[in-house]
DNA sequence: CTGAAAGCGCTTACAG
DNA sequence: CTGAAAGCGCTTACAG
């Protein structure tokens, strides 16, 4: 009756039609009982060869897939995962989802997403009920304090995995985590910099709970190094306007020559009020970012910054909560792919330090000269 | 009984502990029997308002919340949608997805995400089952061939609501559906690069099946009400890369003087052709958008565009898929919120058509001057 | 308006 | 290695 949904039917490309055929039929069809295919779903090892194989070819034949609802009921094994995030348009977060999902898939699970938009305890806490339930697993974006806090409110017993800022120091989170340790690109995008001539150099910080960001202590480390006092980083907010506001400032200061970005949308910003304010990027001023999102090189100038692989994060992410619910545990920690300094346009050198033109500097180690849209990406470039 | 040593952990900051409860617990507190539970959580009218209100304060102390797999299984409502859509990076398609599940997560239902990346008959096939699957209910973002394709694979009793472009003419899908009709913004924008004095205005497409996009027809509108007659329009893909492309060979034709581009990314891509090309935006040539992505604004120039409220036709499209389910059918289709033409920097007179500085231009009739970052916007801006 | 029954499709012990 | 049993938490008819 009416309401409802129950839908029935439709299916597949192959033989069969309507109302879904069942484990029961597949365990007629191949002349055994209900709970040995069962078995042979689950790969269990007490499955003789030929009922095995006679099993899956029923299966085959008759387009059998096995019912989620019922499995979770009757207290299989995890078949999807939920993401718990504060964000879905910001690059950073939009792209580790993509590799959740592309992961899961291939791995046939489901993948919800619920969106954290309250940081009041009660809610936060509902959150993660709400996204635990349907799923029974979940990775959450902690790159955030929204997404820290849920983290919190997640029972010990449900299987989680976190994608974190990369911890600073031995902080190590008690969760398994993945994350991407910018230390190295931080600091060599900073010497990168410094080599450039600038004298220091300016960091955008994301936002942090934590004492510092690992990109930050890159950054300083870089500077320390060349025996150069940091100036105070600037914490502002994840978005181009956070950068134009903090960039407003910065361009009244005219000691400031050179700013490492926290984003490349914080980067897009800064460079709006550097251009407000009338100083060229990166004649006058050089600004790098971080991520390289897919459009950052397309900015006048193509913007430097460190490229971070977020999707490959994602899908780490993913396979670390397969092997926590498979093996039960799992290392405690796992860091992900280096993150990558590109080198674009727009940085250069500091104003009157050297001849206006293009010079040539020795690239740093390990970076990879990219000047802007004509040389082509070598990866999927997922533009259909 | 021994040891409760139970500590805290997670759960709710009321009462229970672990074990979740079940309906049954629910009945036992309210003294009932749990079919009376399940009438109450389901709203059905068959139940007194005594017991309604004995049972909703039993639930309401023992935190029960209704097992979804378990609802599911015995054929209860649909309780949550999956998203189909083969793009997640891309703003026009990352929007729409929050829209939905914020909708969704205000009506107490499971979202759940499925992206598309096979063109292939089979895969796609395949694709929308596992989709259906552990949902019963669909929302496709069917604004490319990939959607579109994925959409007609959904058998018809599975309730589902498709996004798709605005449809040109007539052809109205069979489907329930939502879009943005952009022709009047299309036009708006085509008309107001015309006042600005140019010639004509070349558009760069995005990709469309079916003969024209309604944006198309606004464009075409307008320049054949100004009597000039319409260019070949553009067919490129979505992103910044494809319209760093069409860029580079419209760069070539001095004649091209105005460009409306498909979307944002597309416009920043032909932004960059043009700067390679040595031709200034907006002096040389001018530029106008389709989208108003959060950081057109900070382009330099800021963006001319067209904003559309992605996130809304989401919900919308949720709200249709609860009616659909509700009622058991619903209007065919429904038109959402306008677009609106945004006006910033990115276009302006044609070269030597006047004097070289701002000149005042009658603003058309709906438009909204917005010069850039510092105007902050009215909106939520999702800024933590 | 409200129970007792039966079953959704699966899985985990338990006997062979 | 393979059945028969019991049950996961709910819902939909079916009797009162």
């Amino acid at each position: 009756m009416t309401g409802h949904i129950t839908h029935a039917s439709h299916l597949s490309g192959n033989s069969d039609r309507s109302p879904a055929v069942s484990i029961r039929d597949v365990a007629r069809a191949a002349g055994v009982s209900h709970q040995t295919v069962s078995r042979v779903i689950n790969d269990s090892p007490k499955v003789s060869r030929a009922t095995r194989e006679a099993v899956l070819a029923a299966i085959d034949q008759l387009g059998f897939r096995p019912n989620r609802a019922a499995r979770a009921l009757a207290g299989g094994p995890v078949q999807s995962v939920t993401v718990l995030g504060s964000n879905t348009s910001l690059y950073g977060f939009a792209a580790p989802l993509e590799g959740v999902e592309e992961a899961s898939r291939d791995a046939g699970f489901g993948m919800g997403f619920r969106a954290l938009e309250s940081l009041n305890p009660a809610d936060m806490r509902d959150a993660v009920e709400r996204a635990i339930e349907p799923a029974g697993a979940l990775i959450v974006i902690a790159f955030d304090q929204a997404g820290a806090m849920a983290l919190e409110c997640v029972p010990p017993e449900v299987p989680t995995v976190a994608m974190i800022q990369a911890p600073s120091s031995a902080t190590l989170p008690g969760r398994p985590s993945v994350w991407i340790d910018e230390f190295a690109a931080a600091k060599e995008a900073t010497e990168y910099l410094l080599g450039l001539g600038h004298a220091t150099v300016h960091h955008l910080a994301i936002p942090s709970w934590s004492a510092a960001t690992r990109r930050m202590e890159g950054w300083r480390a870089a500077l320390e190094q060349a025996a150069v006092r940091p100036p105070n980083a600037l914490q502002g907010g994840w978005t181009a306007q956070s950068g134009y506001e903090a960039g407003c400032k910065l361009a009244k200061d005219s000691r400031v020559t050179a700013v490492l970005a926290g984003n490349d949308e914080i980067a897009l910003g800064v460079m709006r009020a550097m251009h407000e304010a009338g100083r060229r990027v990166p004649d006058d001023i050089s600004v790098v970012g971080f991520d390289d999102v897919p459009y950052a090189r397309f900015f006048s100038p193509a913007l430097t910054t460190v490229r971070q692989d977020f999707k490959t994060l994602g899908k780490v992410a993913f396979h670390k909560l397969l092997e926590l619910s498979h093996s039960g545990r799992t290392a405690p920690t796992l860091a992900s792919p280096q993150a990558q300094l590109i080198i674009r346009e727009s940085a250069g050198p500091p104003p009157r330090s050297g001849p206006r033109g293009r010079q040539a500097i020795a690239t740093p180690l390990g970076t990879r000269p990219d000047t802007g849209p004509n040389s082509h990406d070598e990866g999927e470039e997922n533009d259909r």
